[in-house]
DNA sequence: TTGTACGCGTTATCAA
DNA sequence: TTGATAACGCGTACAA
C-alpha cells in the first residue's frame, strides 16, 4: 500500500490540496510549508501515482510499440532508437509483439487502446489496408514504420525500399552481372514488393528484360533456411548474381554456397537489404543497403511527440545507401 | 474523448452501475438489457478504460522491464521470452533501457513505480547491491536476471555462469591445450567474475596453475573491438587458446584473427559465452557456451505472475551447455 | 496562503 | 433486477 497525498497531510497537518501544491511547488504556498511538506514526502517515501494522474489529464504519457517481433536483428534497434527519445520526453514504452500474426498484432493495439495509451508505433505491419477503416476509431496518432497507409490518424516513417534496391541492382550490373536473380519473402508483401519493383527498375534501365524464372518469392518465418533452399533452383537458371530481399535470405544463401562449396562472390554475387549485425561478421562480408535503423525509431518517435505537443508532422521516407563489402565481384 | 460508460447509460436510460455490470456480464442483469447494452456498447465503439480500472483495483497488470540496451542480441531473446508469457497472461510490459548506467537504471525503475507496476524485471544489472536497500521500499516483486542479490522483495533467474565457463574451459584442457587465456570485459562485473571462476576451476581441476598474464580484462562498452585490441598480447603470451567471457568478444577476435592471417581454430582455438545467432554466423562457427535466452525470460515472467498471484517462487539456475562448433581444435 | 468540493472512469456496497 | 453512492489518488475552480 503506498503513501498518498493524503497520507502526507494527515501527519502534515494540512489538506491533500496543499500537499499537492507544495509537491508541485506552486507559488501560492509558501516557501516554509513547502519545504517541509517537500521534506515530509521524501521521509514517508512518497511517489506520485501516474495512473491518478492519467485519468485526471486524460494523457497517460504512454506510447505504444508493435513489432512483428523483438527477437528481429532489425527492429531492435528501432525499439532502441524509439524508447530513447521517448523516456527523454518523459513517456513510457508498452512494448507488444504480433509475431507477424494480424490477429495478435490487432489484439496488441486493442490492449493499447485499453490503457489508453497516448500513440501508436506499429513496425512492418501485415494487418495493411485494415488500419485505415479500423483504427480511425480510436483517434490517436498512429504511425507506421516502413508500412504507408492513408487515413486520417495515420503517418509514417519509411525507408526508400525501391530506390535501394533499384541501387543494389544496379551495382551488380555495374559489375557486368546479366543474369541477376531476385529473392524475396511474402511474409512482408509490402517491403518485397517494393524491392521487387526497384530490382525491376534497375534491370528496365539497363535494358535487360526481366526473366519470371529469376524472380523467386518464398513463404516462411525463416529467412536463413529459404536462402538455402532456393539456392539450387537459382543456379540452374545460372544466374551469376542474386539480390535477396534482406539480409538473411542473403546471409542463409551465403551460408549454403559455404557448404555446397560455391565460391562467394567468384561463383555467385550476393547482395541484400537491411545491413543488420551479422551482415559484418559473415564471411564474406556482405554487400547490402544499409538502413538507418536507429534513426528508423528515433524519427518516429519524435513525429509522435510532435504531434502529441500539437505540432504538424510530414511522413518521412529516409534513403538508405548501398554498402560495397566482399560479397559481390566483378562477373568473371 | 473517448466513449464512457456514463455515456452508454445515458442513451440507453440506466444507470452507469447497469451497464457496467451487463459488460462483465453480471447475473443479476436481465439477459436481455444486458444484451441491449452490449450491443449498444459495440456500436458506439466503447472501449474500457484500464486505467481508471486500474486505480480502483491497486492493480495495473503491467510488469515493468529494464535491459541495459535492446540492442544486444542477448536481451533481445529475453526480452522476447518475457513479453509472450506476459501477454498471455493478459499483462503488458514497459519496456525501458538502462544503457548501462547505474543512474539511468534507477531512473526508469522509478518511473516504473510511479506508473505503478506490479513489478520489475531487471536484466544484467549494473546497480548491484544498490538494489536491495533502495528498491525494497517500492515493496513488489523484483526479479532479476542473471544477477543475484538478497532481499525482501528479491528473486532471481540466472544462468549457471561458473558451471557454463568450466565446461568450456574443460573443453579446451580436453583438446590438449595447456597454455589457455581468458578474457573478460568488466562491463559486467558479476557475470566477469564467475565465468572467470569457472576457468580458474577447470584449471585447477586439471592441475595447471593459472598465470596472471593470461588473464585480460578489458573494460569497453565494444567487445568487438577489445577481443581485436587483445589479440596481440595475448599471442605473444603463446597461448594456443582463449575462453572469452561473451561471444562478442569471441567475435572480435576472430575478425582480427583473419585480418592478420592467423588461422583458427588450428593456430589458436577460440570459446566463447552466450551463444548468440552471430555465433554459428561466422566461420568458422564459434564453440561456445549456450545459454538459454528466451527460457530465461519467460521464466523470469512465469515466476512474477506467480509471486502476484500469491504463489510461492524459488530462484533458479539455469544449467547451461557446451555447443561445440569449428573454433576449437586438437592442439597441434 | 490554505481549504472545500468536485470530477476523471470504473467497480463494489448497500438499498430499493 | 436495478440504482444511488462512495471510493481509488490526484488536480483544480472556487471559496474562505
Amino acid at each position: 500500500m503506498s503513501i498518498t497525498i493524503k497520507d502526507i497531510a494527515k501527519v502534515a497537518g494540512v489538506s491533500h490540496t496543499t500537499v499537492s501544491r507544495a509537491l508541485k511547488n506552486h507559488p501560492s504556498i509558501s516557501a516554509e510549508t513547502t519545504a517541509r511538506i517537500q521534506h515530509l514526502a521524501r521521509e514517508m517515501g512518497y511517489t506520485p501515482n501516474i495512473v491518478a494522474q492519467s485519468l485526471l489529464n486524460r494523457r497517460t504519457n504512454t506510447i505504444g510499440m508493435v513489432v512483428t517481433t523483438i527477437a528481429d536483428p532489425f527492429m531492435t534497434m528501432v525499439v532502441d532508437g524509439a524508447e530513447s527519445v521517448a523516456r527523454q520526453a518523459g513517456y513510457s514504452l508498452f512494448l507488444g509483439a504480433s509475431h507477424n500474426n494480424p490477429r495478435d498484432e490487432l489484439d496488441v493495439v486493442k490492449t493499447f487502446h485499453q490503457r489508453r495509451v497516448d500513440a501508436i508505433i506499429v513496425t512492418s505491419s501485415r494487418v495493411g489496408s485494415l488500419y485505415a477503416t479500423e483504427l480511425e476509431k480510436i483517434e490517436i496518432p498512429i504511425v507506421l514504420i516502413n508500412d504507408q497507409q492513408d487515413g486520417k490518424y495515420l503517418y509514417s516513417v519509411a525507408v526508400d525500399d525501391i530506390h535501394g534496391a533499384q541501387t543494389a541492382v544496379e551495382h551488380l550490373i555495374s559489375l557486368g552481372h546479366r543474369r541477376i536473380a531476385y529473392l524475396g519473402n511474402t511474409v512482408r508483401p509490402e517491403a518485397n514488393r517494393r524491392r521487387r519493383e526497384g530490382y525491376l527498375a534497375a534491370l528496365k534501365k539497363a535494358g535487360i528484360s526481366p526473366e519470371t524464372n529469376l524472380i523467386f518469392d518464398g513463404v516462411t518465418g525463416d529467412d536463413v533456411a529459404l536462402g538455402a533452399q532456393i539456392l539450387d533452383d537459382l543456379r540452374a537458371q545460372s544466374a551469376t548474381a542474386v539480390f535477396c530481399c534482406t539480409d538473411m535470405l542473403a546471409v542463409g544463401m551465403l551460408l549454403s554456397c559455404r557448404e555446397r562449396g560455391i565460391a562467394v562472390p567468384e561463383q555467385l554475387s550476393i547482395a541484400g537489404f537491411d545491413d543488420i549485425d551479422i551482415a559484418h561478421f559473415v564471411s564474406p562480408q556482405l554487400t547490402t543497403i544499409h538502413q538507418p535503423r536507429r534513426q528508423l525509431g528515433q524519427l518516429a518517435m519524435q513525429m509522435v511527440l510532435d504531434l502529441l505537443n500539437g505540432k504538424s508532422a510530414n511522413n518521412q521516407i529516409l534513403p538508405c545507401e548501398l554498402v560495397v563489402r566482399e560479397s559481390t565481384a566483378k562477373l568473371s
